[in-house]
DNA sequence: CTACTATTCAAGTATTCTATTGAATTAAAT
DNA sequence: ATTTAATTCAATAGAATACTTGAATAGTAG
């Protein structure tokens, strides 16, 4: 068996798995499996397609190793395979980040604010958490904060934000986050809370990449 | 804009560089690309494309910010845009060797059955290398050595091995590694040796197996 | 057992991708 | 100016992909 076909053999399976990566309703599933377990339906309506359609992406996915299932019930639910999955998704995100000029033009056309929004690092949020200079709020669902979230961290969903302001201090420092540095969440609250003349960030990231980069993790029992 | 619009076009941003990532041949082509810049003559040569073909992808490549390129003479140079692509190659190939079954059943069937040509295991070189009975040496790209590498280790990349045999005694004994079991730059390195009629050994697996197997590990200053 | 739900499978269509071919650029050499 | 070499562009056929639709399967509840 000469080298060539093993050469060709092995690259042709890690082209399997970048296949896999090469759509962006897939991205965005996985995405949204970075924070947990979900069914089928859940993933359907959160990316906005068919669940015929959602379950065939799945399928791709778990064929190229990203994923993986159990089912309960008359539920199938997935997840990422490992932990390595979030270390590559997190490295397709920073070559596209880097080298895409679009990605930039994207990310600057929807915030015009973008300067105002410049995040907070995940090591300098710990530090100004302990010293309580920061309140700092999970603007996910419920569901995903008790799953786990950031140590201390207040859960107030986007939704429900407006009907919270009064909880915070006029002038607080405020700093949210959701699930990555894509999700429009944090953005949102930011955005609102700016607006209300509170001080607010967005921290660098989301959750997902707070668990991996082994820092504390809280969860409700 | 609205956050949906958003999500989907920065979706669609990173699937461009993930579609790219899903082809064995541009896969094979930036494994060159690692190794330094290479033109795309080269580029055809090494991989079996045609040139026609080998400028496609390359210019795929490009427009999903995985590799860039320079114009010298006749010639356009390409290289991989930054070490970042690195990483994320290291991460595509560890997702695909940890979850896809069929990786493992390649690296066994195909390179254990041409490794029958002896080779080294780790704990073997080091007392065989402390005696001095062999020259270790090192063929993956400069940069790559710089960040670490096997304690005495001469750093040869692959591509340069051919302007290097004068380095090396008649008979001598030569032990060489890469990045790991299926890393062909070792094994392509021994053949050549081979056939200049030095005694030429892989390895057993390479770098980053001997750091995890807590090995000592030499740094450039 | 029957009805119901969640998911998967299978088939069809429009779209996109791959590799080939030959022509068109671009830069250097004569 | 003409020739040559390296690369890119353009057109093409055949393969693969995305999404839709409707049917099939497996588990649950009444």
């Amino acid at each position: 068996m000469s080298s060539g076909d093993f050469k060709h053999d092995i690259f042709a399976q890690f082209a399997r798995v970048g296949k896999a990566l090469g759509n962006g309703n897939r991205l965005e599933i996985m995405e949204f499996l970075a924070q947990g377990e979900r069914s089928v339906d859940d993933l359907a309506g959160i990316a906005g397609l068919t669940v015929a359609n959602t379950s065939q992406h799945l399928q791709q996915l778990r064929q190229a190793g990203l994923v993986a299932s159990r089912k309960q019930g008359l539920k199938v639910y997935y997840r990422l395979s490992s932990n390595e999955v979030i270390d590559l998704l997190r490295s397709l995100r920073g070559v596209a980040e880097r080298h895409l000029a679009e990605v930039d033009r994207l990310v600057n056309s929807y915030l015009a604010v973008k300067d105002n929004l410049e995040p907070v690092p995940r090591a300098e949020l710990l530090t100004r958490a302990r010293e309580g200079l920061v309140t700092v709020i999970d603007v996910r669902p419920t569901e995903e904060y008790a799953a786990g979230h950031v140590p201390g961290a207040v859960n107030i969903p986007l939704s429900e934000l407006e009907g919270h302001l009064d909880r915070f201090e006029p002038g607080q420092q405020i700093v949210a986050y959701c699930r990555g540095p894509y999700c429009v969440l944090a953005f949102d609250a930011v955005e609102k809370l700016r607006a209300r003349g509170y001080q607010a960030w967005r921290l660098e990231e989301g959750f997902p990449e707070w668990q991996t980069a082994g820092l504390p993790v809280e969860r409700n029992k």
